[in-house]
This record gives C-alpha cells, sequence and structure tokens, in this order.
DNA sequence: GATATCCATGTTACCGGTAACATCTCTGGC
DNA sequence: GCCAGAGATGTTACCGGTAACATGGATATC
C-alpha cells in the first residue's frame, strides 16, 4: 500500500480511502490510484483491514453434512445471496457430532464473525454458551428449537411428518412401519419419528414397527439392506415411511428384485423429494422441502442484519418454510 | 488479552505464548493463564495474530458446485484431513463459470490464503495471473490441466472416457450414442465426449451420435427429457453412454416409461458411480471415480506443504487418481 | 567463586490497514 | 473583502496479536 502510495504521489489514507466505494475521494485521484493498484497487482489485507474496522466480513456457516444434496443446496443459495455483499462465508461440517459442532464454531470464533449460521440438531451446554457470548446474531436453520438463541430459518420436522403420516392414514393405511436412522438422538430424523409416532398414537395406532438402522446420514445402500428383509421387518405392514428418500429408493429397490409389487403390496414414503425420488419407477411419495429457500431466506436475513442499514426494522424472529406434500406412485390414491 | 495478563499477573507476551503450545512458558504459569483464560471467556483474535505472523491459517478452495456428490464428497475429506492441522477452508463455488472463478480468487486472495485448491475447467487469463502473482502453492483438482500451474490431483476425463468407449467397443457395441451437456466448453463433460470421439474413430467408427443437452451441471431430469425422445435420438443406435450418472439414470427412467427393454434393446453407462447407479434397476455401468481420494490426497498435499516441516523434499507434483470401469446389468456381458 | 548457559519472562516495535481528527483550499454569501 | 462551510487530503494513533531481542535468576562447570 506504502508503494502505491507513493508512485501516485498521495498518503496511504488516501489510497485506503480510494479503495474503499465510499471514502471522499476526487475521482481524478481515485482513477490514479486505481491504475496504479492494478499495475502493480496490489491486493489488499483483509485480515489488517479487519482489525481495524472490527469488521470481518465473515459468516460463520455450519452444516450437518454435505454430501446431501439438502444441505449442499442450501449452503449454495446462501453463497449465492452472499455473493453481491462482499461477504465471505466460513463453512465447516458437524458429521452429526455436537461435539464436532462445538470444536467448530471455536475455531471460527477466532476468526469474529459477525453472524453465525448452523443447523439446529442440539447443541452442547458449552456450545450454547459461546454463541451467546460471541455477541453476534445466531440463525439457526432446518429444525427450528423450542428455545432459539436468536433467529431460525426452517419448518418442524414433527409436524411435517405427522401432516405426512395422518394423510396416509386417511388413505387408508393402518399398518405403516418407520425407518430411521440407529444413532439419531438429538436430529431432525429424530423429530420425523416422534411426529409419526405422535399421529399413529392419535389415530389409534400402534407405532410399533420402528426399524432403526445406519447411521446418519442414511443412505440408499442402507435402505436396501432393511428392504432385502421384507418379511423380518414388513410382513404385516402396509406402508413403509422412510425419514430420507435416499433409504425409501433403496428400500424400493429392494422391493422390487424380491418381486414384492409397490403400491399394490405394500407403500413406499420418503422424506425431502430429492430428484431420485421424481425418476424412480414407481415414483415415490415424499415430503417436499425447500432446501433452496432455506438457504435463500437465510442470506435475506443476513443481508438485513449486516448489510442493510434502511431495513433494519422488525425483523422477525422466526421465518418458516414450506412443506408440502407430494404423493406419487409409490402410494395408492 | 491484556485483562487476562493482569488476572494472571504476567505481560500478554506470556499469555500469547502460554496459549501457543509451542512457547517457552513454565507448566504452572501456563495452567494459571489457561485457566483464567476459560474463566474471562477470552477468544483469541486471529486477524491479529494473522497480520503479525503473516500465516493466514487459510485454504482457499474452490468447488465447480456443492450440488454434486462427487464435489461435495471431495470437500468433506478434504476439510476432514484439515481439522487436525488448525488450517480453516475458504470455499467458494464457481457454478462453472470461469468469471466467477476469477471474482472469487481475487476476493479470497485479501485474506491472504496459504494455499489455493481449485478444479480445473479452464480459467480466465487473468485467473493465471493472479495465482501465479499470489506466490503461494496452488493445487489443481479433478481434470489435470496440460499445462498444470503448481500441484495437481485428479486424473484425465479424456482417457477415462476413452477407455470405456473401448471396452464398450470390445463388447460388440458399434453405435454408440453420447450424452453431454450444452455448454460445457471447458469442463470435464467437454474431455470426456472428446475421449469418446477419439476411442470412436480409432475403432473406425463414428461418432455422429452426440446429443448436447442441459446446461451443466446435467441432471437427471435432463436425462429424462433425452430419454423420452427415444425414436428421434437413438432410433439407430445400441448404447447410450452419459456424461454422468445423473442423466444415465434419467434416461433408464425414461426408456422404461416406453418398454424400451435395458440392455436388450439398448444399453445405458453413466460416469461417475453414483449411489444411485448400483440401486437402479437395471444396475448402471458406470466409471468408478475415487472422489473422496481427490479429497484426501489434497489434505495430504497440504499437510506436507504447509505443516509437516520434515517431509518437504521430493514432494511429486502430480497425483494420479484411481479410475475403474464398472460393468453391471445396464450393459450385456 | 567467577563465568557460561539456559530457561522463564518482559520490552519494544511492527504487521497493514483505518478511525478520528487536523489541515488546507476552494466556493459562495453578504 | 471577509468568513462560513464543504470537500479533498494528510497526520497520528490504534486495532490485537507476535517477532526479536533484552533481562534476570537459577543452575552447571571448572
Amino acid at each position: 500500500m506504502e508503494d502505491v502510495a507513493r508512485a501516485a504521489g498521495v498518503s496511504r489514507m488516501t489510497v485506503s480511502r480510494a479503495l474503499r466505494s465510499d471514502g471522499p475521494v476526487s475521482d481524478e485521484t481515485r482513477a490514479r490510484i486505481l491504475k496504479i493498484v492494478r499495475k502493480l497487482n496490489y491486493v489488499p489485507d483483509q485480515s489488517a483491514g479487519t482489525l481495524s474496522t472490527r469488521r470481518s466480513g465473515f459468516v460463520a456457516t455450519l452444516v450437518p453434512s454435505l454430501n446431501n444434496l439438502h444441505f449442499a443446496e442450501s449452503i449454495q443459495a446462501l453463497s449465492e445471496q452472499l455473493e453481491p455483499t462482499g461477504l465471505q462465508m466460513l463453512l465447516g461440517h458437524t458429521d452429526y457430532s455436537a461435539e464436532r459442532e462445538e470444536r467448530l464454531i471455536e475455531s471460527m470464533l477466532k476468526r469474529r464473525p459477525e453472524i453465525i449460521v448452523l443447523p439446529f440438531d442440539g447443541h452442547t451446554p458449552r456450545t450454547i454458551k459461546l454463541l451467546k457470548q460471541a455477541n453476534v446474531p445466531v440463525i439457526e436453520q432446518w429444525e427450528v428449537p423450542k428455545r432459539p438463541i436468536g433467529y431460525t430459518v426452517g419448518f418442524s420436522n414433527w409436524q411435517a411428518a405427522r401432516k405426512m403420516t395422518t394423510a396416509l392414514i386417511e388413505r387408508g393405511y393402518q399398518r405403516i412401519a418407520f425407518v430411521s436412522e440407529s444413532e439419531d438422538a438429538w436430529t431432525r430424523g429424530a423429530a420425523r419419528r416422534a411426529g409419526f409416532e405422535d399421529a399413529m398414537q392419535s389415530a389409534g395406532l400402534s407405532a410399533h414397527r420402528m426399524i432403526r438402522f445406519g447411521k446418519p446420514p442414511i443412505s440408499i445402500e442402507d435402505g436396501f439392506q432393511i428392504g432385502a428383509q421384507y418379511s423380518e421387518h414388513f410382513a404385516d405392514a402396509d406402508c413403509i415411511f422412510c425419514v430420507s428418500d435416499a433409504p425409501a429408493f433403496g428400500v424400493l429397490s429392494a422391493l422390487k428384485s424380491q418381486q414384492i409389487r409397490v403400491p399394490e403390496d405394500i407403500a413406499v414414503v420418503g422424506f425431502g423429494n430429492f430428484e431420485v425420488s421424481r425418476f424412480s419407477s414407481p415414483t415415490i411419495t415424499t415430503v417436499e422441502v425447500d432446501a433452496r429457500g432455506i438457504g435463500h431466506q437465510t442470506g435475506e436475513l443476513v443481508r438485513r442484519l449486516l448489510v442493510d442499514e434502511n431495513d433494519r426494522d422488525g425483523i422477525p424472529r422466526h421465518f418458516e418454510i414450506d412443506v408440502r406434500l407430494r404423493f406419487r406412485e409409490s402410494t395408492r390414491a
């Protein structure tokens, strides 16, 4: 920067001002400085700027996992929203572990993020303490916690699963099995399971056909293995509701290879509306979640909180994301 | 930090030393300081540290897109490798646009990354200039460029597609169609297409059945639409080689709905070995690429370049990643 | 017992920007 | 012609750490 200032015959401060769109610099001087900046290939050091302005320009972002299209898409949508603002995303993935989440947050806080975006899958007590002390807006995504730390963008997995279950019961299904992960203490999967159980009980039906298999995120392969044990798990069931479309597709694939007909012999239902559920045969009934919408709304919220000074009033604490039931060929009408 | 130092009755420097594992501080003093740090919830500011040490701890990482399992998995593998090193990843996605890539690199350079990891899909001239001037190791991933900037971790998509095509020809296929994206000027998809064409020509076969459809990344839906126009595109073909498993699955789905049998009437081949290709019916013949391996090797390389001081000699410039042909039910033996 | 050596700790300056205030020049109003 | 006010630019100090060197006391060496 010193070099640029010397070459332009001005002070460092003027260079600094010229590089920031707002600074009061004459057009002529700015043009001259920018030309020299380009010639010398000067790239400002943002950590020095951060230190001085106390604004890091970082958005700390956590996701449970990247190899899940939902999370990948919401991240992608968020990062697209962030681009024009000049904010940068610090990304980490928790791998569905609250301890890993805590470690990640701890290391990200050293970068002084201006906002923290993370999924709610249950936090450790220390995580909650760290988040509160960070003195920075916190946005919890996906599942909406009962006691939010700050803002939330998401929906109730409990309600979504309950709604689908109730709709299935209305369509005449009574002996519904539920497939979910084996270690999901606090995840969205657990909330879906609870919603399913509640709906069944409310209808006076038994929710005893609970299959737990595979670690989060449950995969197509896991679903295939479950489906391969049809007689053991589903002999007296009339419908298999899976915690996600991936195992639903796997179950379907396994049933097909055993000549079990869907939906004639048994129905299959997923969750998430992944692309594969629209193109499998039969196509899979599922719960559609607007993953991009979560990223987009979060981006919008970040903009209102950090960028747009005129739009800071009356920001709601909670943004509800759409959830819709998609009935397809894998259930009978 | 000042506060901590005062509370512990030492100088700021001693606190700084106590917080870094290496510093020469007596065990007793360090214990006392760490206790106070915890009590005061002091979190060091890494941008100040960066400024002073001239080490940012950042690994600038670009991917074409996140909603593609290959990239997501390689990123995940890389970030797992990075965790114990204390390095943090700055992630951006180019959306297959060289201009976006240039902008991202420009903004990331302000953070003074210690290394730059990016896919090779062709760069703008300015991008190449920026990367060279950054004076930082550069790792190009996935497709291996003819003229690498620094290190490379990947494989030749040209060769991989050529190998599969040759194997298909050996199995008796002669009228092979190739499905790829419509705007893929510099992508891996284009390299695959070129490899296909070369193999066909070497075998004295015509490579005129080129279907171009959909923007990168080509989806299941795109494949479905292509497959739905069977008679137009594939009336006289005996095999459909798709640039990725996603459209292959979509094509398969469309063929099935038209009662066209695979592989009896026509074969379908994908690329990537996504999970869906193992569980569709029929299962899909594909080219297996070790996506996690790319992330893992990259992480290993980063470690050797930045962390492990004793292992810095004789680091190869290029790491070749495994590619294997997986013949499944969608082609006849 | 004098000196060399080592370890724990302190002091000072600096990393590369920007906030805050000071200064200077030019313009317009009366 | 004098002064207020606004815009462009300069000066100084500071953001929160750490590098580099200085210091002081304990121990080892002969």
